[in-house]
DNA sequence: GAAATTTTATGATATTTGTCATAATATGTA
DNA sequence: TACATATTATGACAAATATCATAAAATTTC
């Protein structure tokens, strides 16, 4: 099984900032599983008893509003940390984590990491950098939903997702969504998600091949915004 | 000048966890101040040196939206603190504070709590639960925003207010928004706010007297959810 | 206290978005 | 391959919301 000391994951997450004792203790009590697309790591409501740390592919965080639709509120990838807020918490968690390709990823015990945000300042300052940039964000994402319309915040996500995830050989946004993804994270009907889709081919700024889509004017779409 | 040592309103935050020494020192070091209603505590893009603890009143923290309305994220009101985020990631704020009446604050100096966050990790872990906490209700409020229509928003904000703030002794609510402050909380026009506050009113779940606001029927808001 | 200004209120209308229906296409599966 | 199922696409219409205009009421200012 590989070790977290030699993991490059680390690297972009709270915990590189644990000395190389901690880390080993980290290393010897993880443990690493693989999630197929669409598997559900956790449930809204469900108790965590530890974290997950992302090495490789992406879930969407989702969240169950209260006309029975699935709103997601954040995409966990490469190098992010899951299940940290309920942890910190204490809480069940208040998010639903789907995977939407197949990852790799680590689970470490709560009784771990709590023990390590106990002794080590340096890493629970880190932790707190970490939620404080995640708040930012969601007040971001806030003020986006409640001010933007449905085509700039479409504009906005495929924008985000060819940003964080970037593009195939033929220029295809690597992370494939489905239409109703879209439509979730947006926070929109997936009919509406598809129609302005179809608009945005109609003007050129888009191309699509079945789910595959393809920025052809990033131009154009920022301007929407 | 008052003394932390002596302050209810410590009990209500993060500040609770700092140690008998460490209090004094913060008692000794910070300074009192009054803001009138309307007045701006600081401004998005600000740097903070230190953060505010809400001694009596209420703030709303905003954030401007590139179609130059202001939402509101956040309001923050006695035993809260504000700057906190800021502090913690190092950058400037990302968000307005503007008092919506008068207010009582107390400026403790970003070194002091810095220099807490470093060496008491009772401390630094009740910040971060603090953090976890807005952040779970960020998520809330962004699925709200998504999922939910402008009148079952204003409705939440409506019971929201009552259970927070309280009435006066007729019966209206404590907390005195303008009908621009309800619309920049729910994200509409305020056009839109006044129309269904006026709808409120003929269906006998509000009633109103100039701005005052008093919840008549509060079954009836909670359905509209 | 009267004038000026802001806030609240309401109508008319345009735009955006949701919903329901149905078809076309893609994808998985036996 | 062919069938079953899921996803994407589009039309028609209804509902929600924004915008612009204007008036009434409340509040501030001199």
């Amino acid at each position: 099984m590989s070790k977290c000391e030699q993991c490059i994951v680390r690297q972009f997450n709270s915990l590189k900032a644990l000395t190389k004792e901690e880390l080993m203790r980290v290393s010897a009590c993880k443990t690493t599983q693989i999630v197929k697309k669409g598997d559900v790591l956790f449930e809204e409501g469900d108790v965590l008893n530890g974290i997950y740390c992302i090495r490789d592919g992406v879930c969407k965080m989702t969240k169950l509003s209260e006309n029975g639709k699935d709103q997601v509120v954040k995409l966990a990838f490469k190098g992010g940390m899951v299940g940290q807020r309920s942890l910190v918490s204490g809480e069940p968690t208040n998010l639903t984590a789907v995977a939407v390709n197949d990852m790799q990823i680590c689970f470490v015990p709560k009784t771990e990491i709590l023990q390590d945000l106990q002794k080590n300042p340096n890493f629970s300052l880190d932790v707190l950098k970490t939620m404080a940039a995640d708040l930012k964000n969601a007040d971001d994402q806030l003020v986006d939903m409640a001010q933007k319309n449905v085509k700039q915040r479409l504009a906005d996500t495929l924008l985000y997702v060819e940003e964080k995830f970037g593009t195939d050989k033929d220029g295809f946004l690597f992370l494939t969504l489905s239409r109703e993804d879209y439509a979730s994270i947006v926070g929109t009907a997936t009919e509406s998600a598809i129609r302005i889709l179809s608009q945005f081919k109609k003007l050129g700024l888009i191309s699509t091949k079945g789910k595959q889509i393809k920025l052809e004017d990033k131009l154009g779409l920022q301007r929407m915004e």
